[in-house]
DNA sequence: CTGAAAGCGCTTACAG
DNA sequence: CTGAAAGCGCTTACAG
């Protein structure tokens, strides 16, 4: 009756098919598949030779309904092509694999604060056992602990959140970037900045700010920006009427280049004439001509901290602990290239 | 004894706990969450109530085991950072999510052979229903119908597959870019070429060869590439020993971007002195200066395209058939920027 | 239109 | 070191 060919029916072996070609009880199938406790080194090879034969893997959705845990983590974040979600992605990717977790990827479609909500409002019909929010600001603070007893990690600047963040060093960041500017000589520092909704960019407005102030220099007025590169070429045409534009501080490295493209098309040299940088240090940054000068900010690191803090919440609530709220800062580097150099000897015109 | 603030004590609330609530079996609740069947209008409200209420959403592990979809798709890819794999990513989501199904993101960390098909290998451990492999040229077609009636979709050429695959049409976009900087009036086109171990890289430069022979020319020889912008410099260097360098064909953007910078930097005008094409056209292509003249993949439609058709395969096996078996090819676009012009009066020395 | 019963494939106590 | 029983929270036939 029964041939070598005959393989279960639903295509995919269960613990009981494998039970039984091993002559076991599915238990110690299960603690063989687990790992869970010893079990006689001849049992062992004989259900791993089973599990073998019959191409046996767990069923993931059974294992979740009785253990509680889904193997998974979620990766909540608005527009995954842009460098930050991009490599933060990349770092959560890398440490959760590592860690045998598998990592679901929600894109939040427009980015507007309706969308996070219910982005976030139907998360639990989703599996997963714990979520990572890039840059939650949008996010009503109560909706964010919708889901029950699930540890967050939140990427970026979120004033006040009750939940665990991961986030650079925007302020030294910022500080280096203009400090770096006012050592090469330069009287002032513009800044075209990033979008009023964002958090980063604020920050990075005011750390600018302030730190023209604190050399005693009266900050110029701010060219409002968006991240996008077609902001950087709006900029330039504000820039190019300003007298002591000598040094720019852009938000992050889109707007930088394109702004730098628009000044040499205006028929500015950069750095003879005008040093610009940027802030992300996107890959492209060393190969542009001039190289851009500009800060890294590693979100490779950001990401795999995001997914470190949430196993040990994890963890700490599997004990039965009070899982702890951390607060994680990523430091950053300035990386000098070919777009920054000293102010040019006669102001140009 | 029952008190408002009375919550299921597991932190979230089972079917049972609202089937309670609002007075009907716990498969009237089923039928509502999944609008299988009809409802009285009357019973409806009540049962959303009190969902709304317990905060109810249903346990995806259980309905996954129950039902034996998990509403996931896998998307399997190396280096989740570059434009094709991020882009398309962008894609998949967008039509997951449209049609209700979460996506897990798993990257094979070193492209090598060995990494791809342990990744493949241990998918079945995963909880998806169906799975989007973007370049599966290095995994053993074995290996990828290992996970047993898993509908799988190729992004790419894998020549042989078994499985349905999307992907650009390479040799009308190289021949689009080849024939653009001949009807320019440039003698001939040199050609950077991607990785060895790529076919896409394989078939651009293929393509590149049979142009150039069609026109009656004789290709000059190529110089490789691997995608990087390290390999734009180091082809730089190749290729201003040439004395008929006044068009480059290149196999992507980053190479084309190196290189034009580096071409600058030895004092050559771009495209004064040399034509430069790229392929991608990633988002800063159209910012920088020049502008990149380069071929369009669109990224986002064979994202787009290979969830539908695993949905349909999806739906297929479920009535029983047996799944089509498609070969899907997304057009591609030239899109004529500043990087590209006639070629100098005077060939350059 | 609605309900009582069975069972998806595991793992978790509880015995031995 | 190993096994028999129970049950995680759903959905799928089967009744009415």
């Amino acid at each position: 009756m029964s041939t070598a060919s005959e393989t279960p029916r639903r295509g995919r072996a269960s613990i009981t098919d494998v039970a039984r070609l091993a002559g076991v009880s599915a238990q110690t199938v299960s603690r063989v598949a687990t790992g869970s406790s010893q079990v006689r080194e001849s049992t062992k090879l004989r259900v791993r030779q089973a599990m073998d034969q019959l191409g046996y893997s767990p069923n993931r959705a059974a294992r979740a309904l009785r253990s509680g845990s889904f193997g998974a983590i979620g990766l909540l974040g608005h527009d995954f092509s842009r460098t930050g979600e991009v490599l933060t992605m990349r770092g959560v990717l890398d440490a959760a694999q590592e860690r045998g977790y598998s990592v679901n990827v929600v894109n939040v479609a427009t980015g507007t604060t309706d969308e996070w909500n219910s982005a976030v409002t139907r998360l639990p019909h989703l599996a997963m056992d714990a979520l990572i929010v890039i840059r939650a600001e949008l996010v009503q603070p109560e909706l964010l602990s919708l889901p029950a007893r699930m540890p967050v990690v939140v990427n970026g600047t979120w004033p006040g959140s009750p939940h665990s963040t991961v986030e650079t060093d925007q302020v030294e960041g910022t500080r280096l970037a203009v400090e770096h500017l006012l050592g090469l000589g330069h009287a002032t520092v513009h800044h075209v900045s990033g979008p009023e909704d964002s958090e980063v960019a604020r920050i990075r407005s005011s750390a600018w700010r302030r730190t023209l102030l604190l050399h005693g220099i009266t900050p110029p007025e701010v060219v409002p920006g968006d991240w996008t590169a077609a902001s950087g070429i709006a900029a330039c045409h504000r820039l190019v009427e300003r007298d002591d534009m000598t040094a720019v501080f852009c938000a992050n490295d889109e707007t930088a280049i394109a702004l730098i493209g628009a000044l040499q098309r205006a028929g500015k040299s950069v750095p003879g004439d005008v040093s610009v940088v940027g802030f992300d240090d996107i890959d492209l940054a060393a190969y542009l001509n001039p190289p851009l000068t500009t800060v890294n900010q590693n979100f490779h690191a950001i990401g795999q901290h995001s997914v470190a803090m949430l196993l040990e919440q994890l963890e700490a609530s599997t004990r039965g602990e009070r899982p702890p709220l951390q607060r994680v800062v990523v430091p950053v580097e300035l990386m000098v290239r070919g777009s920054t150099g000293p102010p040019p000897r006669v102001a140009p015109r």
